[in-house]
DNA sequence: GTAACTGCAAATCCTTTGCTATGGA
DNA sequence: TCCATAGCAAAGGATTTGCAGTTAC
């Protein structure tokens, strides 16, 4: 991969970024220091970040978000205000550990695990 | 709500779907019953039947699949033929119990919380 | 020099919406 | 009758892609 100032500056806004922002954030904040850059730019670094382990996707009303901070944790979304948090899970006491520790409420919440299935495994 | 054969077709696909579908999934097979169903009248179906709590909808790469088991209830996504499988989640030995049980290989989950955050909670 | 990268604009994909017509209660 | 719902087609929003020019190495 070549070097680009584009994708640095792609990088470095998620990276900073306190949020876990959209494309438009990061193509916003990336136009104040370089103003012409352009979606597709933005859209072609972000999924070679992706590919790159650099970076991950999380998809939240089929609306991409961008996380920065690859070791593993989990994440809580406010139904009010959006807002994602990063969170560490305690598998004991599950609610009630996740609200202990963060002080929000929890009212549901969704395990997506991902691998190889049973079927695919053989072939 | 006024009944409608479109909704009831709708519902009653998802439910007999052994798959978790999308819509146009669910277009394409009401259309084979009523032919002249249209896109828009799946999509507000599909959003009414959630509003109603009879279908959930599970966001997969940007694109809308549902779900008529509203049983509490997580998923295991393969990586390789991106089959949803319903998954129990015991939160003991996380991994290896999912493993176990499912005879899937997994590599990665994450688990979305959803609620009222701390600053939502005191407005 | 050349392949990767860019900006731009058009295309694509999924989903929603405006409109007029239809049909359930 | 009356209003929720339908079909159709156009609009919408997010993301990708084709192309011709530019840039890192």
């Amino acid at each position: 991969m070549r070097f680009s100032k584009q994708r640095e500056l792609v990088l470095q806004r998620i990276n900073s970024a306190k949020i876990h922002p959209t494309a438009e954030w990061i193509f916003n904040e990336v136009k104040k220091e370089k103003s012409n850059i352009s979606f597709g730019t933005v859209y072609r670094n972000l999924n070679q970040l992706i590919d790159q382990g650099l970076i991950r996707i999380i998809q939240l009303k089929g609306v991409a978000h961008y996380d920065g901070n690859m070791n593993p944790h989990d994440h809580f979304i406010c139904n009010e205000c959006n807002q994602i948090y990063d969170i560490d899970i305690d598998r004991e006491d599950f609610i009630s550990g996740i609200e202990l520790k963060t002080h929000h409420h929890v009212s549901s919440y969704h395990i997506k695990v991902r691998g190889t299935c049973r079927k695919c495994k053989i072939n």
